[in-house]
DNA sequence: GTCTATATATAGATAGAC
DNA sequence: GTCTATCTATATATAGAC
């Protein structure tokens, strides 16, 4: 049943940190099994391809994440049904941060490969993604769309995918942007420090009034 | 002085595609003069390297729509000075679509290529733009920063930053999503159709005000 | 300026001994 | 399950003939 230190543990650890921090096409299995110190042949072996070892990187995150996201939309929907969207997005940030415990840096990696995921790979990790958790996602939607019901399907369609492209696009580029806004500003943003910087753009932008013109 | 037909046009034309499309570090040289139709050893003859090649792509949109976003945004704050950020970000409007009659879908593959500049590249791309750019930016920023007075610098700069995101995340999916747009919606978006939608999205999301909590 | 041929490096994957 | 050694493919880049 696999101890927290064996050795396809130690492959995905390793990879994770890499795919996050230099994409998935620029780390080779060569740097992963040498920051993880086990044998190249080892990934094959345990994973199959790297592709695969992807898959797996990323399931690892979301088998986690999306139940615990479900549960906390679910909670705040009970005790608040006319939530409003800055709420909803915010029940988010629970989920998020818990992956800290999971393992160190984890919900930085976690939003950094999911851009990654969506950017770097041409649509197969979009599709696995969606086949994978679509349920979960489609009740997010749901939430989304109930709480800001001025919005048409098809505008609203359209900013939940404006509103991806801001939180991939942010998080794939948040070591860059920290280190400007610590040279620039003097600030020390955490991970949790940027989730809550962006949430109200994103509800503003998901709720402003549909333009007629 | 080179004609619109040279070895070196057609390796930036058929480059800037495929770059588009794929980003740049899955889209070999072999496969760009491939598709040019021109030898393999014309690109380091021509660009020195793949980098150089990388920016010279760039390069040939940003020369054109830097200067003509600036015009466009001088002129309408001469005639408006007090432009709400909905009209400064739809001056840049006419300068994106501009960049369609220059090339065949130049409007999407420039905002593509940003996009995979900022997030593909490790700050290469980042530090080439803002350094041959910076004084173009900083006027965009400035006005921006004028019309909403209320946003602090730096939770401006990460708003414009989300901004960026939103935007370029956009339009590297643009062709996915406006297939599912189509079939879900019975919407026909051309590249237009998908600035305009976004740009109400991003001005709410940047004058929203800061949550003190 | 353009070509062929090749140098050089690095990638993912696997065979087979242990 | 782990190792060494290697296969095979593909990458960028360059030397040198034309």
């Amino acid at each position: 049943m696999a101890g927290r230190n064996d050795t396809k543990t130690k492959i995905l650890d390793a990879a994770e940190k890499l795919f996050a921090e230099r994409g998935f096409s620029e780390t080779s299995l060569r740097l992963i099994t040498s920051k993880a110190e086990v044998n190249l042949a080892s990934v094959n072996y345990h994973f199959g391809s790297k592709k695969e070892l992807i898959r797996a990187v990323l399931a690892r995150y979301l088998d986690v994440f999306m139940p615990s996201a479900e549960r906390a939309l679910v909670e705040l929907l009970d005790n608040e049904p006319q939530a409003d969207l800055n709420k909803i997005f915010s029940s988010l940030v629970a989920p998020l941060l818990e992956l800290n415990q999971l393992r160190n840096e984890g919900t930085t990696i976690f939003l950094q490969l999911l851009g990654r995921g969506y950017i770097e790979s041409q649509g197969h990790l979009r599709w696995f993604i969606t086949t994978h958790y679509g349920q979960h996602l489609d009740k997010f939607v749901q939430a989304v769309s109930n709480s800001a019901p001025h919005i048409p399907p098809a505008d609203m369609f359209w900013r939940l995918h404006f509103t991806l492209g801001t939180i991939v696009f942010t998080m794939a580029s948040a070591d860059a942007l920290n280190e400007i806004a610590a040279s620039d500003f003097n600030e020390d943003n955490d991970i949790e420090a940027v989730i809550r910087r962006v949430i109200p753009y994103m509800a503003a932008g998901v709720a402003v009034p549909v333009d007629a013109h």
